[in-house]
DNA sequence: ACCTGTGAAGTCATTCACAGCC
DNA sequence: GGCTGTGAATGACTTCACAGGT
């Protein structure tokens, strides 16, 4: 059970798949942009673009929520900015702690993103005695000691976690603890939580390496030169089958993040 | 071509899922850790714990890179470190520009995750003439006006968004103009590129949003106290039937993040 | 005895295509 | 005529389970 699993098996709890619940917010963004316009209605043609997806998809999404739209005419804006809201839990307040308050915490904490969709930062926390004290975002940084007592006090279910990787978990482990069931982690670790807890992982270098995966075939594609062609055995790979495994090189850098002083 | 199909149908160009490719960076960070602690060979179940997910999954995984285990042992660490950084493209040099310097391009350039990935930045940008030449983790900021020299100059396939939303999509434009064909977005606007072009994603509030469903629904589940039980039309939903729609509510704060000055 | 590699089965997601309604 | 809502078809991904190698 050290790894316990993270994410259910059939987490839909009336049947919403979890790939439509991750469109919703895109729809959802698409939505309020046309009622700041003004728009009445839209078609799922067009909030299809304008969300950027296929219009087959967003009404097979919109379905599983139910009939919201006007045949022949598409669907009413305000009404469906209720309803995905409302699907989606946005129509309550939630309380949210940020833990490490580095350059990307103090970038999540003035994020607007949060305040227009219902979550409130209800604190900032470092470790550092020097942070505490000082407003980032116009919000007080609170030292870690006092995080057990702000979470029960503001009933705070949802954390972002933006410490470095090394501290990460025991972060985790004292969020879970003081009753936190929904974590946000920006540091590069797979964090272990108990049965019932969800987590949520956004790792910045992650996405860099899958572009690069695919600018690499887009080079390969054009002429055969630098490619990899097939999976020869090429040039100077490490040791295929280091039997004891000497050395190791070691790399100068690890893994750990290197931003956020936490 | 407005909108432009942003990723291709099949993207795998020899045969490798997306679904496996956006999970080899995953296993490379948990390779590398064990490659530091000079572990020589892991199996396919000890690291798909360290990797967060099921062992039959890493194996079906690796089965499209090739044959790279040994049965009854396991997996050469080292070897398997080069064989997916070949594959992911990370044996070789990728400059990247950052463009839009507040909080989140500050923590950006000063990731260490990108340097040893591989990734160098090239240039951080910015609009702001007050920005230009002060350093950012140790870079100092260019000028916008300069940004096609530098992509130019510095051969920059790989451009990182963390501009204001509003401006998003004419830096877009710009870096695409100028070369850069893979785009890493963190402003919260659909960007539309044209054909080659691959763009990704990154958005902090939908990650949120996605938690606060699941949360809302873990707090139904416990008692009907105030869940929603079957979608009854509940409260105060707006016109469930506008049909000219009068007013529209045009709330306060539209869509655009607030964070990065730009 | 142990562990990889992989066909086969199962599950989930997307797309098609059209009936039904305005 | 235009557009939604949805069964059915297709495709992608995951999991199972075991043959095959060390």
């Amino acid at each position: 059970m050290a790894t316990g699993r993270t994410h259910r098996p059939a987490t839909r709890s009336r049947g919403i798949p979890e790939a439509t619940v991750a469109r919703l917010p895109l729809y959802l963004r698409a939505l309020t942009a046309l009622s700041e316009r003004s728009v009445p209605t839209v078609s799922s043609e067009e909030l299809a673009a304008a969300a950027g997806v296929n219009s087959a998809k967003l009404r097979k999404d919109f379905s599983y929520l139910g009939s919201y739209g006007t045949r022949g005419v598409g669907y009413d804006v305000e009404y469906l900015v209720y309803q995905i809201s409302r699907e989606l839990g946005l129509t309550q307040d939630w309380p949210v702690v940020i833990v490490g308050i580095g350059n990307l915490g103090a970038a999540l904490a003035g994020y607007g993103g949060f305040a227009s969709r219902g979550f409130r930062v209800a604190a900032l926390i470092d470790a550092d005695p020097a942070m505490t004290g000082r407003p980032v975002a116009g919000i007080p940084v609170q030292h870690s000691d006092d995080l057990e007592r702000i979470i029960e006090e503001d009933g705070v279910s949802i954390g972002v976690i933006a410490t470095p990787a090394g501290v990460a978990q025991q972060v985790c482990d004292r969020l879970v603890a003081a009753g936190v069931t929904s974590i946000l982690n920006f540091a590069p670790t797979v964090l272990s939580v108990p049965d019932g807890v969800d987590v949520r992982k956004v790792d910045l270098s992650i996405e860099l390496q899958i572009l690069a995966f695919h600018e690499q075939r887009k080079a390969g594609e054009d002429a055969g030169a630098d490619g990899d062609a097939e999976h020869t055995p090429a040039a100077a790979p490490p040791a295929p089958r280091g039997t004891t495994g000497g050395g190791t090189r070691k790399g100068p850098d690890g893994d750990v993040p290197a931003v956020m002083p936490a």
